[in-house]
DNA sequence: GCGCCCAATGATAGTTGCTCTCACTTGGCC
DNA sequence: GGCCAAGTGAGAGCAACTATCATTGGGCGC
């Protein structure tokens, strides 16, 4: 894990930034760099911890709201997975994006693809009659560690 | 709307109910015949509210407690929608569900089905080799209302 | 029908994820 | 360097949800 989304993402929300109107500043700035190392989402307060481990804390109350503000820029998705929480994590501009499977035992979140789901949804989005803009696909069920119960 | 869910729904969450060896209550009773009676998801608080209002008032804790009971026998299925409140609704022992769409400027949520949506997930849980149990696809964008610049 | 036991219920206090407020800091144009 | 608005952080506030616990009532044995 690391360096997947990494340097094109932030410079992408750099200058998604100045171009809405936005200074630069340090707890933003350090919010970008953490989303772009990420391979999937985090929530608020994972974000709050580990940037607080690396000597580099910022206010919650900043977390939210560079994560609210990238979100109204569609810089990144938040996503509910029911477990009281939202996760957020990096929109490629590219529209190039995965979807999650949440395990129903342990909790964990594990982020797969899928060129088909895609594509169903696109021609469903022109069936609608409605502008859709983004999506979401949450599976439900057991990780693979947790459908094997003698590996439980 | 009111009649599409009922009946049928309400006997298999009563036999389901009975087979897990739990007793009939009246506060359980009335979320589930309200529930019954949707065409789409409500949130804990409008099922408190809509049942004071028919004078079969029940305790907000009820509400959850029975939420959580069905959602665990999976009866209904839990569904966020990212505007701070869970939403709940039937769901069929068939597995004819539906999905939704979240209107990003008016908040209103519009259920719709589509089968090659269904399609394209059943062939991903095979190739995931994960034990996929439920799924739920969330659409963000504008309803037609809202698309409508005219009509807003 | 009567009584017993435990599941079901409801009021309320507590927890928690998130938002608001406001004083302070800082970036960037002059 | 000075100014001012944007950015930030601490902490209060809010709302959804959960935990607790005393009371109620369903349903089985009798």
């Amino acid at each position: 894990m690391g360096t997947e989304t990494s340097p094109a993402w932030v410079d992408h929300v750099a200058a998604a930034l100045e171009r809405a109107g936005h200074r630069s500043g340090a707890a933003r700035q350090a919010v970008v760099e953490l989303l772009g190392e990420q391979d999937c989402c985090l929530t608020a307060q994972e974000i709050f911890d580990t940037l607080r481990d690396r000597d580099r804390a910022i206010g919650i109350a900043s977390v939210y709201r560079v994560l609210e503000l990238l979100s109204s820029l569609a810089l990144v998705q938040r996503i509910d997975v029911n477990d009281s929480a939202a996760r957020y994590e990096a929109l490629h501009p590219s529209g190039h994006h995965h979807h999650h499977l949440v395990c129903d035992e342990c909790g964990q979140v594990i982020a797969f693809e899928d060129r088909g789901l895609e594509e169903a949804i696109e021609s469903l989005s022109e069936q609608l009659g409605c502008a859709v803009e983004s999506h979401d696909v949450l599976l439900h069920g057991s990780c693979p560690n947790c459908t094997v119960p003698a590996a439980a």
